[in-house]
DNA sequence: CTGAAAGCGCTTACAG
DNA sequence: CTGAAAGCGCTTACAG
């Protein structure tokens, strides 16, 4: 006996007036209605939405797709939804899709194709041609966070003009000597992160007339900012007096960095970084914030609207985040000589 | 028409033997499966687990309830969870089992109540008596990951085991003066993680006859352990010649401290920690060693296995994980005088 | 405004 | 070994 009969007998109505009733869809008496709420909460029904999709269509599910879950950026992002989803009465169901990943191929073909989610949300990942070919059959509202996917509503900050405002902050203080540590990757440069940051670094040298700065590659974390800012800072007669790392972790890493080689920040290396971690005070890091969690918020609040009314007003296909520039105390002018 | 009876048409079958064929449930023929499994790859046929749920009572789903996303070591084990279960077929719901949370009631009440998860896997979770009740009265599997559950098969290191280890190594380097900066929340401190490495802590000096160690109370991680140790090492008369950090993140914190306060590191303040974070290496931090990640597959397999065989051969309610000592440069002999 | 009936996409006794 | 039928727990036209 289906759990639903079991509210309907005790309000003394059939099983289609209960839905109605709890489900909000058609008319109902207000009184019917009352008596079926009290009917639901005395025994506690709490409606299968597995059942529920069967006929509706809708899981209540929103798929989240997510390179890494354990950086600061990822995180917050993902706690962010998490909690605008929960708040909406929806579960969230992870897929943490790596970059070379066994399992990548196999959430596209399979997991997603379980017709579980009602909506993708992919959280700064780079799709390819495929993967964007095989996510946009579903037919399911699709949002990005973080990395702009061609064709799809997408949120995240002016990568480029980030990187600008944070070099031009560098030259502002007097710096000509700077470097740039950032994501790697050349393959895939053109779009991501990684390549943007790094093209709004050489925009702004360019424009002040500097030469091209060093730049070093590496990864979007700590210990790897750490690696290759030795290397960066190693050499005592080409060190750059200023660093601008492409994300807060990386910013970290050379901040250790330096001590490590006994080099003072700010005295003799600036340092500057973008994201706004949870690190960042501590650190004094002078950085460009963002705020993760909010934008995890609005991912929901756009795939959720997208999701009430399919055809209708898209969203724009590029929403740029608001910026805050945070100074500390990891920068400040090049040392005389 | 429902996407079986597609593959069943094309197979020249009835749903019912395509449904045994593909499922591996009942006898088909050989030749028959064979034909049936064709037909399912050449139209892509995926079999809904949300229907499939409905008869089964399983959804191939499994909860995941944690407090934090963003820190090191839930992060690894939710990582490890992920991709076990991705590597089973299942999906990971996220519960973000948040404190003070305000979503945190209406995740027993409502959202595990819909029965969708077919078992439960808590990370670090410290459940109410209330709490604990509405999980077991699902009728479900649940496993315990990082703190042991009253009667749940819970995996674990063993905590005051290494809060003793880490505390007997320090003092083994003949240091005398030792603080402790770990967990606070002494509400339940008994049973805890941080009650646990507390009494680790205090039973190792104990043991070797010195007077009780400070104890800075802090929340586990950077920025609050790097404002504990400012305290802590702030008293230049008081300061202590080694800390035993709860965890990795407030060693960090400790670390960043010393430094701030122009203390050496390891020549004027040896620092320990227990876990093995991804940034102990660049720290050169001496640490016990956990393997958060390995946990979470141990867990998945626990949790399916419980799965399998509902009654029978229960797992043991306490297994405790293996650590390793990892010695680096963060620890030596206190300074004399 | 309400109820009886059909049906969502599957799986599983039950016959054969 | 296979198929026809029933049914999982819901929701939604359709009548009334």
């Amino acid at each position: 006996m289906s759990a639903i009969a079991d509210v309907a007998r005790l309000a003394g109505v059939s099983k289609a007036t209960a839905s109605r009733a709890l489900s909000g869809h058609g008319y109902v008496a207000d009184e019917t209605r009352e008596r079926v709420t009290a009917a639901a909460a005395e025994i506690g029904y709490i409606a299968s939405p597995n059942a529920a999709s069967l006929i509706t269509g809708r899981s209540k599910n929103i798929g989240v797709l997510i390179p890494f879950v354990n950086r600061w950026f990822f995180g917050e992002l993902l706690e962010g939804i998490e909690s605008a989803l929960l708040g909406e009465g929806y579960d969230l169901t992870l897929y943490n899709l790596t970059v070379g990943g066994i399992e990548r191929e196999r959430i596209f073909d399979f997991f997603l194709a379980r017709k579980r989610v009602d909506a993708i949300i992919a959280v700064g990942v780079e799709l390819s041609a495929k993967e964007l070919e095989l996510l946009t059959r579903l037919g399911k509202p699709i949002v990005g966070v973080g990395v702009p996917i061609e064709g799809i509503p997408s949120l995240s900050i002016d990568d480029m003009t980030a990187a600008r405002l944070a070099t031009e902050h560098l030259i502002s203080l007097g710096h000509t000597r700077i470097a740039h540590i950032g994501g790697g990757q050349a393959e895939r440069m053109g779009h991501s992160v990684h390549g943007k940051r790094l093209a709004g670094f050489r925009q702004a040298m360019d424009a002040a007339g500097l030469p091209d700065g060093d730049f070093w590659p590496t990864e979007m974390s700590m210990p790897d900012g750490f690696s290759a800012a030795l290397q960066a800072l190693g050499d005592p007669r080409r060190r750059p007096t200023a660093v601008f790392a492409a994300c807060d972790e990386i910013a970290f890493g050379t901040m250790i960095a330096a001590q490590r080689l006994g080099i003072q920040v700010p005295g003799e290396l600036s340092v500057v970084g973008i994201d706004g971690h949870e690190y960042a005070e501590m650190f004094g890091l002078t950085t460009i914030e963002q705020k993760p969690r909010e934008q995890g918020g609005l991912a929901v609040e756009i795939a959720l609207a997208m999701l009430d009314d399919a055809a209708s007003s898209r969203p724009p296909t590029e929403t740029l985040l608001p910026l805050r520039f945070m100074v500390r105390s990891s920068t400040t002018s090049p040392p005389r000589g």
